[in-house]
DNA sequence: TGTTTCCAATTGTCCGGTCAATTACGCTTC
DNA sequence: GAAGCGTAATTGACCGGACAATTGGAAACA
Protein backbone atom coordinates (compact mmCIF):
# COMPACT_ATOMS: atom_id res chain seq x y z
CA UNK A 1 0.00 0.00 0.00
CA UNK A 2 1.25 3.50 -1.11
CA UNK A 3 1.45 6.45 1.24
CA UNK A 4 -1.54 8.36 -0.87
CA UNK A 5 -3.69 5.41 -0.48
CA UNK A 6 -3.08 4.99 3.06
CA UNK A 7 -4.10 8.26 3.69
CA UNK A 8 -7.24 8.12 1.13
CA UNK A 9 -8.31 5.23 3.12
CA UNK A 10 -7.66 7.33 6.36
CA UNK A 11 -9.71 10.44 5.29
CA UNK A 12 -12.22 8.24 3.84
CA UNK A 13 -13.09 6.56 6.67
CA UNK A 14 -13.07 9.54 8.86
CA UNK A 15 -15.20 11.27 6.90
CA UNK A 16 -17.43 8.32 6.63
CA UNK A 17 -17.40 8.28 10.16
CA UNK A 18 -18.80 11.80 10.46
CA UNK A 19 -15.30 13.29 12.13
CA UNK A 20 -15.58 16.11 8.76
CA UNK A 21 -18.75 17.30 9.09
CA UNK A 22 -20.87 17.29 5.38
CA UNK A 23 -20.84 20.66 3.38
CA UNK A 24 -17.84 21.77 6.23
CA UNK A 25 -14.21 22.73 5.88
CA UNK A 26 -11.45 19.98 5.86
CA UNK A 27 -8.20 20.45 6.63
CA UNK A 28 -5.82 22.49 4.78
CA UNK A 29 -3.32 20.95 2.55
CA UNK A 30 -0.88 22.11 4.90
CA UNK A 31 -2.17 20.95 7.95
CA UNK A 32 -2.71 17.40 6.82
CA UNK A 33 1.74 17.72 5.94
CA UNK A 34 2.20 18.24 9.11
CA UNK A 35 -0.35 15.69 10.77
CA UNK A 36 0.81 12.64 8.61
CA UNK A 37 4.50 13.95 8.02
CA UNK A 38 3.88 13.69 4.43
CA UNK A 39 4.88 16.60 1.57
CA UNK A 40 2.15 18.07 -0.31
CA UNK A 41 2.50 16.34 -3.17
CA UNK A 42 1.04 13.02 -1.64
CA UNK A 43 -1.42 14.79 0.32
CA UNK A 44 -3.53 16.55 -3.04
CA UNK A 45 -2.76 13.13 -4.60
CA UNK A 46 -5.39 11.48 -1.77
CA UNK A 47 -7.65 14.27 -1.97
CA UNK A 48 -7.63 14.28 -5.81
CA UNK A 49 -8.70 10.91 -5.34
CA UNK A 50 -11.43 11.66 -2.76
CA UNK A 51 -12.07 14.63 -5.35
CA UNK A 52 -12.92 12.12 -8.24
CA UNK A 53 -15.03 10.15 -5.60
CA UNK A 54 -17.10 12.68 -5.17
CA UNK A 55 -16.26 13.31 -1.67
CA UNK A 56 -14.69 16.71 -1.56
CA UNK A 57 -15.02 19.73 -3.49
CA UNK A 58 -12.11 21.76 -3.92
CA UNK A 59 -11.44 25.22 -4.79
CA UNK A 60 -8.59 27.21 -4.84
CA UNK A 61 -8.55 30.33 -2.38
CA UNK A 62 -12.36 28.85 -0.69
CA UNK A 63 -10.70 25.50 0.69
CA UNK A 64 -11.42 22.06 0.45
CA UNK A 65 -15.39 20.84 1.79
CA UNK A 66 -16.85 17.83 2.08
CA UNK A 67 -19.82 16.88 -0.16
CA UNK A 68 -20.63 13.47 1.27
CA UNK A 69 -20.04 10.48 3.69
CA UNK A 70 -19.75 7.97 1.74
CA UNK A 71 -19.19 7.41 -2.25
CA UNK A 72 -22.77 7.08 -3.85
CA UNK A 73 -23.27 4.02 -5.68
CA UNK A 74 -24.36 4.09 -8.98
CA UNK A 75 -25.31 1.71 -11.00
CA UNK A 76 -25.24 2.79 -14.60
CA UNK A 77 -25.57 1.49 -18.69
CA UNK A 78 -23.62 2.94 -20.73
CA UNK A 79 -23.68 2.72 -24.81
CA UNK A 80 -20.89 3.42 -26.74
CA UNK A 81 -23.16 4.61 -29.85
CA UNK A 82 -26.92 5.06 -29.57
CA UNK A 83 -27.03 2.50 -32.36
CA UNK A 84 -27.05 0.65 -29.89
CA UNK A 85 -30.17 1.97 -28.49
CA UNK A 86 -31.76 -0.71 -30.61
CA UNK A 87 -30.64 -4.13 -30.19
CA UNK A 88 -30.75 -4.43 -33.93
CA UNK A 89 -28.73 -1.34 -34.46
CA UNK A 90 -27.10 -1.78 -38.22
CA UNK A 91 -29.13 -4.38 -39.71
CA UNK A 92 -32.31 -2.84 -40.79
CA UNK A 93 -33.60 -0.68 -42.98
CA UNK A 94 -35.96 2.13 -43.25
CA UNK A 95 -38.67 1.52 -45.90
CA UNK A 96 -40.37 5.27 -46.29
CA UNK A 97 -44.19 4.81 -47.21
CA UNK A 98 -45.43 8.27 -45.53
CA UNK A 99 -43.48 10.97 -45.61
CA UNK A 100 -45.04 15.22 -45.03
CA UNK A 101 -45.88 17.33 -42.14
CA UNK A 102 -48.41 17.15 -39.99
CA UNK A 103 -50.10 19.12 -37.17
CA UNK A 104 -49.76 17.43 -33.29
CA UNK A 105 -53.42 16.74 -31.74
CA UNK A 106 -55.20 14.43 -29.84
CA UNK A 107 -53.43 10.57 -29.05
CA UNK A 108 -50.80 11.69 -31.14
CA UNK A 109 -49.74 14.75 -29.36
CA UNK A 110 -49.77 12.65 -26.30
CA UNK A 111 -48.09 9.56 -27.47
CA UNK A 112 -45.53 12.23 -28.48
CA UNK A 113 -45.92 14.24 -25.40
CA UNK A 114 -45.75 17.49 -26.93
CA UNK A 115 -48.32 20.59 -27.42
CA UNK A 116 -51.23 20.22 -29.52
CA UNK A 117 -51.01 22.53 -32.48
CA UNK A 118 -46.91 22.21 -33.18
CA UNK A 119 -45.97 21.01 -36.31
CA UNK A 120 -43.21 18.32 -37.06
CA UNK A 121 -42.34 16.15 -40.31
CA UNK A 122 -43.25 13.12 -40.48
CA UNK A 123 -41.78 9.84 -42.09
CA UNK A 124 -43.68 6.63 -41.77
CA UNK A 125 -42.79 2.89 -42.59
CA UNK A 126 -41.67 -0.13 -42.06
CA UNK A 127 -38.18 -1.15 -40.93
CA UNK A 128 -37.04 -4.43 -42.38
CA UNK A 129 -34.47 -6.94 -41.67
CA UNK A 130 -31.72 -6.44 -44.47
CA UNK A 131 -31.03 -10.91 -44.80
CA UNK A 132 -34.25 -11.64 -45.25
CA UNK A 133 -36.93 -8.85 -45.55
CA UNK A 134 -38.72 -9.92 -42.45
CA UNK A 135 -40.86 -6.86 -41.11
CA UNK A 136 -39.39 -5.85 -38.15
CA UNK A 137 -40.89 -3.10 -36.87
CA UNK A 138 -43.29 0.01 -37.83
CA UNK A 139 -41.78 3.40 -37.45
CA UNK A 140 -42.72 6.95 -37.35
CA UNK A 141 -40.27 9.63 -37.02
CA UNK A 142 -41.05 12.83 -36.49
CA UNK A 143 -38.23 15.96 -37.26
CA UNK A 144 -39.00 19.25 -35.66
CA UNK A 145 -40.11 22.12 -37.91
CA UNK A 146 -36.13 23.70 -37.76
CA UNK A 147 -34.83 21.09 -38.94
CA UNK A 148 -37.23 20.17 -42.12
CA UNK A 149 -34.22 21.11 -44.85
CA UNK A 150 -33.40 17.46 -44.18
CA UNK A 151 -36.50 16.20 -45.80
CA UNK A 152 -35.24 15.91 -49.36
CA UNK A 153 -31.77 13.78 -48.24
CA UNK A 154 -34.08 11.90 -45.81
CA UNK A 155 -35.89 10.20 -49.24
CA UNK A 156 -32.33 8.78 -49.58
CA UNK A 157 -31.73 7.42 -46.35
CA UNK A 158 -32.77 4.21 -45.13
CA UNK A 159 -30.02 4.27 -41.80
CA UNK A 160 -31.27 6.47 -39.00
CA UNK A 161 -32.55 9.92 -40.12
CA UNK A 162 -31.43 12.10 -36.54
CA UNK A 163 -27.55 11.22 -37.89
CA UNK A 164 -29.13 13.49 -41.18
CA UNK A 165 -29.97 15.85 -38.56
CA UNK A 166 -26.81 15.45 -36.28
CA UNK A 167 -24.82 16.11 -39.59
CA UNK A 168 -26.53 18.46 -41.44
CA UNK A 169 -26.42 21.06 -38.94
CA UNK A 170 -23.96 20.28 -36.33
CA UNK A 171 -26.08 19.14 -33.17
CA UNK A 172 -24.43 16.93 -30.83
CA UNK A 173 -26.74 14.70 -28.93
CA UNK A 174 -26.48 15.62 -25.24
CA UNK A 175 -29.37 13.28 -24.07
CA UNK A 176 -31.83 10.80 -25.34
CA UNK A 177 -35.43 9.54 -23.06
CA UNK A 178 -36.92 6.33 -24.14
CA UNK A 179 -39.92 5.41 -22.70
CA UNK A 180 -41.13 1.70 -23.38
CA UNK A 181 -45.04 0.31 -23.28
CA UNK A 182 -47.58 -2.32 -24.39
CA UNK A 183 -49.91 -1.70 -27.05
CA UNK A 184 -52.20 -4.15 -29.04
CA UNK A 185 -51.35 -3.60 -32.20
CA UNK A 186 -53.68 -1.23 -34.67
CA UNK A 187 -55.43 -3.08 -37.50
CA UNK A 188 -53.49 -0.86 -40.34
CA UNK A 189 -50.47 -1.78 -38.80
CA UNK A 190 -50.94 -4.92 -38.26
CA UNK A 191 -51.69 -5.50 -41.91
CA UNK A 192 -48.57 -3.81 -42.84
CA UNK A 193 -46.45 -6.20 -40.27
CA UNK A 194 -48.54 -8.91 -41.45
CA UNK A 195 -49.24 -10.43 -38.07
CA UNK A 196 -53.11 -10.40 -36.44
CA UNK A 197 -54.85 -6.96 -35.28
CA UNK A 198 -54.86 -6.77 -31.53
CA UNK A 199 -51.48 -8.95 -31.11
CA UNK A 200 -49.44 -7.61 -28.21
CA UNK A 201 -46.72 -5.21 -29.20
CA UNK A 202 -44.01 -2.95 -27.37
CA UNK A 203 -44.61 0.75 -28.16
CA UNK A 204 -40.96 2.12 -27.86
CA UNK A 205 -40.57 6.22 -27.60
CA UNK A 206 -37.47 7.66 -28.16
CA UNK A 207 -36.60 11.62 -27.85
CA UNK A 208 -33.68 13.01 -29.06
CA UNK A 209 -32.58 16.31 -27.18
CA UNK A 210 -29.88 18.43 -28.84
CA UNK A 211 -27.04 20.02 -26.34
CA UNK A 212 -28.78 22.22 -23.42
CA UNK A 213 -32.54 22.16 -25.21
CA UNK A 214 -35.62 21.72 -23.27
CA UNK A 215 -37.41 20.46 -26.18
CA UNK A 216 -36.45 17.49 -28.47
CA UNK A 217 -35.43 18.02 -31.70
CA UNK A 218 -36.46 14.59 -32.95
CA UNK A 219 -38.92 11.82 -32.07
CA UNK A 220 -39.01 8.38 -33.03
CA UNK A 221 -41.80 6.12 -31.99
CA UNK A 222 -41.72 2.26 -32.87
CA UNK A 223 -44.32 -0.58 -32.58
CA UNK A 224 -42.36 -3.90 -32.37
CA UNK A 225 -44.75 -7.05 -32.56
CA UNK A 226 -44.21 -8.86 -28.97
CA UNK A 227 -42.84 -12.24 -30.29
CA UNK A 228 -40.21 -10.43 -32.59
CA UNK A 229 -38.67 -8.05 -30.33
CA UNK A 230 -37.23 -7.67 -26.86
CA UNK A 231 -35.64 -4.66 -25.35
CA UNK A 232 -32.50 -5.72 -23.08
CA UNK A 233 -30.36 -3.44 -20.93
CA UNK A 234 -27.81 -4.27 -18.39
CA UNK A 235 -26.86 -1.64 -15.64
CA UNK A 236 -23.17 -2.44 -14.46
CA UNK A 237 -22.25 -0.75 -10.46
CA UNK A 238 -19.72 1.80 -10.68
CA UNK A 239 -18.39 3.40 -7.82
CA UNK A 240 -18.65 7.35 -8.13
CA UNK A 241 -15.08 6.89 -9.79
CA UNK A 242 -11.98 5.29 -10.24
CA UNK A 243 -10.80 2.18 -9.21
CA UNK A 244 -10.06 1.50 -5.56
CA UNK B 1 -4.54 27.90 -20.69
CA UNK B 2 -2.06 26.48 -18.53
CA UNK B 3 0.85 23.85 -19.56
CA UNK B 4 0.04 20.60 -19.06
CA UNK B 5 -3.83 21.71 -20.79
CA UNK B 6 -2.18 22.92 -23.59
CA UNK B 7 0.00 19.75 -23.77
CA UNK B 8 -2.73 17.18 -23.46
CA UNK B 9 -4.81 19.13 -25.85
CA UNK B 10 -1.19 18.69 -28.41
CA UNK B 11 -0.66 15.34 -27.48
CA UNK B 12 -4.76 14.23 -28.16
CA UNK B 13 -4.67 16.37 -31.75
CA UNK B 14 -1.52 14.44 -32.63
CA UNK B 15 -3.72 10.75 -31.65
CA UNK B 16 -6.54 12.11 -33.34
CA UNK B 17 -4.50 12.60 -36.62
CA UNK B 18 -3.05 9.66 -36.48
CA UNK B 19 0.85 10.77 -36.01
CA UNK B 20 1.02 8.24 -33.14
CA UNK B 21 -0.19 4.50 -34.52
CA UNK B 22 -3.00 2.97 -32.31
CA UNK B 23 -1.44 -0.13 -30.60
CA UNK B 24 2.20 1.58 -30.63
CA UNK B 25 4.04 3.27 -28.21
CA UNK B 26 3.57 6.72 -27.22
CA UNK B 27 7.04 8.79 -26.15
CA UNK B 28 8.55 8.63 -22.80
CA UNK B 29 7.70 11.19 -20.34
CA UNK B 30 11.43 12.02 -20.94
CA UNK B 31 11.61 12.53 -24.45
CA UNK B 32 8.08 14.85 -24.38
CA UNK B 33 9.92 16.38 -21.73
CA UNK B 34 12.48 17.64 -24.10
CA UNK B 35 10.56 18.08 -26.95
CA UNK B 36 8.01 20.74 -24.91
CA UNK B 37 10.48 21.82 -22.20
CA UNK B 38 9.00 21.38 -19.54
CA UNK B 39 9.17 19.59 -16.17
CA UNK B 40 8.23 15.53 -15.87
CA UNK B 41 5.30 16.54 -13.85
CA UNK B 42 3.59 18.82 -16.33
CA UNK B 43 4.15 15.89 -19.01
CA UNK B 44 2.53 13.41 -16.76
CA UNK B 45 -0.30 15.28 -15.90
CA UNK B 46 -1.32 15.59 -19.35
CA UNK B 47 -0.53 11.98 -19.84
CA UNK B 48 -2.93 11.43 -17.26
CA UNK B 49 -5.47 13.19 -18.28
CA UNK B 50 -5.08 11.40 -21.56
CA UNK B 51 -5.05 8.20 -19.70
CA UNK B 52 -8.18 9.35 -17.77
CA UNK B 53 -10.08 10.04 -21.15
CA UNK B 54 -9.41 6.37 -22.67
CA UNK B 55 -6.53 7.48 -25.38
CA UNK B 56 -3.77 6.26 -23.13
CA UNK B 57 -2.43 2.75 -21.46
CA UNK B 58 0.39 3.32 -19.53
CA UNK B 59 2.51 1.04 -17.39
CA UNK B 60 5.69 0.86 -15.16
CA UNK B 61 8.22 -0.43 -17.51
CA UNK B 62 6.47 -1.63 -20.64
CA UNK B 63 6.01 2.21 -21.22
CA UNK B 64 2.68 4.25 -22.86
CA UNK B 65 0.65 2.91 -25.77
CA UNK B 66 -2.09 4.68 -27.47
CA UNK B 67 -5.38 2.56 -26.83
CA UNK B 68 -7.81 4.86 -29.32
CA UNK B 69 -7.11 8.00 -31.64
CA UNK B 70 -10.61 9.69 -30.20
CA UNK B 71 -12.23 9.32 -26.94
CA UNK B 72 -15.40 7.39 -27.42
CA UNK B 73 -18.20 9.53 -26.62
CA UNK B 74 -20.68 7.54 -24.47
CA UNK B 75 -24.19 7.81 -23.49
CA UNK B 76 -25.38 6.24 -19.83
CA UNK B 77 -28.13 5.87 -17.90
CA UNK B 78 -27.24 5.61 -13.91
CA UNK B 79 -29.18 5.24 -10.62
CA UNK B 80 -28.33 5.83 -7.67
CA UNK B 81 -30.46 3.02 -6.43
CA UNK B 82 -31.92 -0.04 -8.05
CA UNK B 83 -35.16 1.00 -6.78
CA UNK B 84 -35.35 3.31 -9.25
CA UNK B 85 -35.27 0.71 -11.56
CA UNK B 86 -39.11 0.17 -11.32
CA UNK B 87 -41.01 3.95 -11.84
CA UNK B 88 -43.16 3.24 -8.80
CA UNK B 89 -40.25 2.43 -6.77
CA UNK B 90 -40.92 2.39 -3.24
CA UNK B 91 -44.60 3.52 -3.25
CA UNK B 92 -46.43 -0.52 -3.88
CA UNK B 93 -46.27 -3.39 -1.55
CA UNK B 94 -45.88 -7.22 -2.37
CA UNK B 95 -49.05 -8.99 -1.64
CA UNK B 96 -47.62 -12.59 -1.74
CA UNK B 97 -49.93 -15.35 -2.89
CA UNK B 98 -48.07 -18.06 -3.73
CA UNK B 99 -44.75 -19.43 -2.22
CA UNK B 100 -42.28 -22.50 -2.19
CA UNK B 101 -39.90 -24.34 -4.59
CA UNK B 102 -40.05 -24.89 -8.05
CA UNK B 103 -38.64 -26.99 -10.92
CA UNK B 104 -37.78 -25.17 -13.94
CA UNK B 105 -39.36 -26.94 -17.17
CA UNK B 106 -40.63 -25.48 -20.57
CA UNK B 107 -41.47 -22.44 -20.88
CA UNK B 108 -40.65 -21.10 -17.35
CA UNK B 109 -37.18 -22.37 -18.14
CA UNK B 110 -37.04 -20.20 -20.89
CA UNK B 111 -38.81 -17.52 -19.79
CA UNK B 112 -36.12 -17.17 -16.62
CA UNK B 113 -33.41 -17.38 -19.21
CA UNK B 114 -32.27 -20.53 -17.12
CA UNK B 115 -31.61 -24.63 -17.63
CA UNK B 116 -34.48 -27.21 -17.10
CA UNK B 117 -33.91 -29.22 -14.03
CA UNK B 118 -33.23 -26.41 -11.83
CA UNK B 119 -34.82 -25.12 -8.36
CA UNK B 120 -35.37 -21.85 -7.21
CA UNK B 121 -37.69 -20.86 -4.58
CA UNK B 122 -40.74 -18.55 -5.84
CA UNK B 123 -42.80 -15.84 -4.60
CA UNK B 124 -45.99 -14.95 -6.78
CA UNK B 125 -48.55 -12.58 -5.87
CA UNK B 126 -49.54 -9.36 -6.65
CA UNK B 127 -48.41 -5.70 -6.16
CA UNK B 128 -50.74 -2.96 -5.29
CA UNK B 129 -50.44 0.59 -4.51
CA UNK B 130 -50.24 1.89 -1.34
CA UNK B 131 -52.30 4.65 -1.06
CA UNK B 132 -55.55 3.05 -3.06
CA UNK B 133 -54.49 -0.68 -3.29
CA UNK B 134 -54.89 -0.50 -7.06
CA UNK B 135 -53.53 -3.58 -8.51
CA UNK B 136 -50.16 -2.82 -10.39
CA UNK B 137 -48.61 -5.98 -11.97
CA UNK B 138 -48.08 -9.12 -11.15
CA UNK B 139 -44.92 -10.30 -9.78
CA UNK B 140 -42.79 -13.64 -9.55
CA UNK B 141 -39.75 -13.90 -7.65
CA UNK B 142 -37.36 -16.75 -7.57
CA UNK B 143 -34.20 -16.78 -5.40
CA UNK B 144 -31.61 -19.28 -5.89
CA UNK B 145 -31.23 -22.32 -3.79
CA UNK B 146 -28.41 -21.34 -2.00
CA UNK B 147 -30.05 -18.31 -0.84
CA UNK B 148 -33.36 -19.96 0.47
CA UNK B 149 -33.22 -19.95 4.00
CA UNK B 150 -34.57 -16.00 3.78
CA UNK B 151 -37.86 -17.95 3.21
CA UNK B 152 -39.18 -17.30 7.01
CA UNK B 153 -38.20 -13.21 6.89
CA UNK B 154 -40.08 -12.76 3.43
CA UNK B 155 -43.31 -13.62 4.85
CA UNK B 156 -42.90 -10.51 6.55
CA UNK B 157 -41.30 -8.49 3.92
CA UNK B 158 -43.82 -6.36 1.81
CA UNK B 159 -40.75 -4.25 -0.25
CA UNK B 160 -38.14 -5.75 -1.73
CA UNK B 161 -37.07 -9.52 -1.64
CA UNK B 162 -33.70 -8.63 -3.27
CA UNK B 163 -33.01 -6.69 -0.27
CA UNK B 164 -33.34 -9.42 1.71
CA UNK B 165 -31.01 -11.71 0.34
CA UNK B 166 -28.24 -9.00 -0.45
CA UNK B 167 -28.53 -7.80 4.13
CA UNK B 168 -28.44 -11.39 4.82
CA UNK B 169 -25.94 -12.63 3.01
CA UNK B 170 -24.01 -9.92 3.27
CA UNK B 171 -24.15 -10.08 -1.37
CA UNK B 172 -23.26 -6.94 -3.18
CA UNK B 173 -25.05 -6.67 -6.57
CA UNK B 174 -22.45 -6.18 -9.31
CA UNK B 175 -25.16 -6.00 -12.05
CA UNK B 176 -29.13 -5.91 -13.10
CA UNK B 177 -29.67 -7.17 -16.28
CA UNK B 178 -33.57 -5.72 -17.45
CA UNK B 179 -35.46 -7.21 -20.42
CA UNK B 180 -38.39 -5.55 -21.49
CA UNK B 181 -40.92 -7.30 -24.03
CA UNK B 182 -44.75 -7.36 -24.92
CA UNK B 183 -47.39 -10.22 -24.16
CA UNK B 184 -51.23 -11.13 -23.80
CA UNK B 185 -51.80 -11.37 -20.36
CA UNK B 186 -52.23 -15.03 -19.55
CA UNK B 187 -56.28 -15.78 -18.33
CA UNK B 188 -54.83 -16.49 -14.76
CA UNK B 189 -52.91 -13.19 -14.17
CA UNK B 190 -55.45 -11.41 -16.15
CA UNK B 191 -58.21 -12.55 -13.39
CA UNK B 192 -55.71 -11.63 -10.74
CA UNK B 193 -55.13 -7.78 -11.92
CA UNK B 194 -59.24 -8.00 -12.92
CA UNK B 195 -58.55 -7.00 -16.62
CA UNK B 196 -59.45 -8.45 -19.77
CA UNK B 197 -57.46 -11.74 -20.79
CA UNK B 198 -55.05 -11.38 -23.74
CA UNK B 199 -54.72 -7.64 -23.05
CA UNK B 200 -51.41 -6.46 -23.93
CA UNK B 201 -48.73 -6.37 -21.06
CA UNK B 202 -45.25 -5.54 -20.42
CA UNK B 203 -43.23 -8.38 -19.49
CA UNK B 204 -40.10 -7.30 -17.32
CA UNK B 205 -37.84 -9.75 -16.79
CA UNK B 206 -34.73 -8.56 -14.08
CA UNK B 207 -31.37 -10.49 -13.19
CA UNK B 208 -29.42 -9.79 -10.31
CA UNK B 209 -26.12 -10.89 -10.57
CA UNK B 210 -23.44 -10.85 -6.76
CA UNK B 211 -19.83 -9.76 -7.30
CA UNK B 212 -18.69 -11.70 -9.76
CA UNK B 213 -20.82 -14.66 -10.10
CA UNK B 214 -21.75 -16.33 -13.60
CA UNK B 215 -25.61 -16.98 -12.62
CA UNK B 216 -27.56 -14.72 -10.85
CA UNK B 217 -28.89 -15.22 -7.21
CA UNK B 218 -32.73 -13.96 -7.87
CA UNK B 219 -34.29 -13.39 -11.14
CA UNK B 220 -37.55 -10.96 -10.73
CA UNK B 221 -40.68 -11.51 -13.62
CA UNK B 222 -43.17 -8.41 -13.71
CA UNK B 223 -46.76 -8.45 -16.31
CA UNK B 224 -47.57 -5.25 -16.14
CA UNK B 225 -51.03 -4.19 -18.19
CA UNK B 226 -50.12 -1.76 -20.97
CA UNK B 227 -52.22 1.27 -20.05
CA UNK B 228 -51.11 1.22 -16.25
CA UNK B 229 -47.25 1.40 -16.57
CA UNK B 230 -44.68 2.71 -19.01
CA UNK B 231 -41.01 2.21 -18.47
CA UNK B 232 -38.54 4.64 -19.01
CA UNK B 233 -35.19 5.73 -19.17
CA UNK B 234 -32.83 8.34 -19.91
CA UNK B 235 -29.58 8.16 -21.88
CA UNK B 236 -27.17 11.33 -21.20
CA UNK B 237 -23.95 11.85 -22.48
CA UNK B 238 -21.14 11.19 -20.85
CA UNK B 239 -17.27 11.86 -22.47
CA UNK B 240 -15.20 9.43 -20.97
CA UNK B 241 -14.23 11.13 -17.61
CA UNK B 242 -13.09 13.79 -16.75
CA UNK B 243 -14.16 17.87 -17.08
CA UNK B 244 -11.83 19.63 -20.52
C1' DT C 1 -24.26 51.80 6.59
C1' DG C 2 -22.62 50.44 2.24
C1' DT C 3 -18.69 50.13 -0.79
C1' DT C 4 -14.14 49.55 -2.03
C1' DT C 5 -9.53 48.04 -1.23
C1' DC C 6 -6.26 45.20 0.39
C1' DC C 7 -4.34 41.14 2.59
C1' DA C 8 -3.91 36.54 4.15
C1' DA C 9 -5.22 31.89 3.45
C1' DT C 10 -5.79 28.21 0.32
C1' DT C 11 -5.50 25.67 -3.73
C1' DG C 12 -3.40 25.48 -8.54
C1' DT C 13 0.57 25.31 -11.39
C1' DC C 14 5.16 24.33 -12.26
C1' DC C 15 10.13 23.42 -11.35
C1' DG C 16 13.87 20.43 -9.56
C1' DG C 17 15.33 15.98 -7.71
C1' DT C 18 15.75 10.71 -5.84
C1' DC C 19 14.64 6.02 -5.40
C1' DA C 20 11.47 1.95 -6.17
C1' DA C 21 8.73 -1.19 -8.98
C1' DT C 22 7.86 -3.14 -13.25
C1' DT C 23 8.77 -4.69 -17.72
C1' DA C 24 11.20 -5.63 -22.24
C1' DC C 25 15.07 -7.29 -24.18
C1' DG C 26 19.44 -9.17 -24.96
C1' DC C 27 22.59 -12.45 -23.10
C1' DT C 28 24.02 -16.65 -21.38
C1' DT C 29 23.27 -21.32 -20.46
C1' DC C 30 21.56 -25.85 -21.11
C1' DG D 1 15.80 -23.65 -29.72
C1' DA D 2 14.10 -22.99 -24.92
C1' DA D 3 14.72 -21.40 -20.40
C1' DG D 4 16.75 -18.63 -17.00
C1' DC D 5 19.21 -14.31 -15.77
C1' DG D 6 20.67 -9.61 -15.54
C1' DT D 7 20.44 -5.05 -17.12
C1' DA D 8 18.54 -0.98 -19.03
C1' DA D 9 14.46 1.62 -19.89
C1' DT D 10 10.20 3.30 -18.26
C1' DT D 11 6.63 4.57 -15.25
C1' DG D 12 5.25 5.07 -10.17
C1' DA D 13 5.95 7.14 -5.75
C1' DC D 14 7.75 10.26 -3.02
C1' DC D 15 10.46 14.59 -1.41
C1' DG D 16 11.55 19.59 -1.54
C1' DG D 17 10.61 24.27 -3.23
C1' DA D 18 8.59 28.65 -5.61
C1' DC D 19 5.16 31.51 -7.50
C1' DA D 20 0.30 32.36 -9.46
C1' DA D 21 -4.69 32.43 -9.13
C1' DT D 22 -8.64 32.59 -6.44
C1' DT D 23 -11.36 33.67 -2.63
C1' DG D 24 -13.18 35.32 1.89
C1' DG D 25 -12.95 38.52 5.13
C1' DA D 26 -10.99 42.39 7.46
C1' DA D 27 -9.81 47.04 7.19
C1' DA D 28 -10.27 51.49 5.22
C1' DC D 29 -13.13 54.70 3.18
C1' DA D 30 -17.24 57.25 1.40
Amino acid sequence: MTRYKELRQILADEIAAGKHAVGGRFPTEFELCDRFGVSRHTVREALRMLQDQGLLSRQAGAGTIVLARTRPTLYSQTLDSLDHLSDYAAETRFECSHEGFVTLRGALAETLGCAPGERWLRFAGLRRALTDDTAICWTEIFVAEPYAAIREQAAKETGSIYKLVVTRFGIEISEVEQRVSALAVPPEIAAALGIDAAAPALLTRRRYYANDAQTPFEITVSVHPGDRYSHTHRLKRGNGAGPS
